[in-house]
DNA sequence: GCATTTACCGCAACTCGATTGCAAAGATTA
DNA sequence: TAATCTTTGCAATCGAGTTGCGGTAAATGC
């Protein structure tokens, strides 16, 4: 698992007192975070400070956001190497009990085979359900 | 193709007017459309009296909700025979020039192979690019 | 080191899609 | 017809997301 500082490096962001404390926090959870989430979790950072660290750390690949259809993005740290690409793809959970959303990168997701003249260039994959902690 | 009235009778919800034309405007695009997309369409038709009516037909399974990512939920009408269960899953197409949603009911859904004890409901999945309008 | 430029941060205000309270109008039932 | 339930329109509100701006901190140039 590699530090906050050494994923900002990576990524070529550079290293401030809000990135790393938002960072860390979400490198700590393997839940995927909301703004509100991390406001909540960190009240004394702004909350458009978080926001424009998000921003930043998307367009920057260090993390990528999820739709899960809860009313709020998500936000959860890309694998490393990852470039956002296809290749990249995977499915997300939302537990419509727990209200959890995680990353699947150990579901294989299959070849798509859209209509003929389309481009693929991104997806946003959520299977909702019960998670194995609910599940009983 | 079916009209409204057997569509509304089969679903089990009671022919309004608004519900009327709010339906077949859906009926007659092949494209989702956000509450926005349908006010604007439909003036004369006030918009809690729109978001209303769409709650109801989700709930009553005439139609179902598509996040993608563009900040406004989309809707269409369901397919024939839809159950919105796990057998009615499909895609859904994002143009990310045109930005035109739609469903992509001849992509088959391969079987998505959960972690163990997870229990699938439903997804939303949303497959962002280039249509084949737009990809030349 | 010191001045200048650039980037980041916190606060408050604002945007806009979604949602709700309420009363009037319409439909259904007794 | 009278009572009851449902739908509709209007206005207000909510809340996640976003932005303007002035202050602070970091980087750059001399
Ligand atoms: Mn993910
Ligand atoms: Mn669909
Ligand atoms: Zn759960
Ligand atoms: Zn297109």
């Amino acid at each position: 698992m590699q530090t906050e500082e050494e994923i900002l490096k990576i990524k070529k962001v550079k290293n401030t007192a809000v990135r790393t404390v938002v960072l860390r926090h979400l490198l700590s959870l393997e839940k995927a975070q909301s703004l509100k989430d991390i406001e909540n979790a960190l009240p004394y950072t702004d909350r458009s400070s978080i926001f424009r660290t998000l921003k930043t750390f998307e367009e920057n690949k260090v993390i990528h956001s999820i739709e899960d259809g809860s009313g709020m993005t998500k936000y959860a740290v890309c694998a490393e190497g990852c470039n956002c690409d296809p290749k990249d793809l995977h499915y997300h959970f939302y537990c419509t009990n727990c209200d959890k959303t995680f990353c699947l990168f150990d579901v294989p997701i299959p070849n798509i085979q859209l209509p003929k003249n389309f481009k693929l260039q991104q997806a946003n994959m959520v299977v909702k359900g019960l998670c194995d902690n609910c599940n009983r």
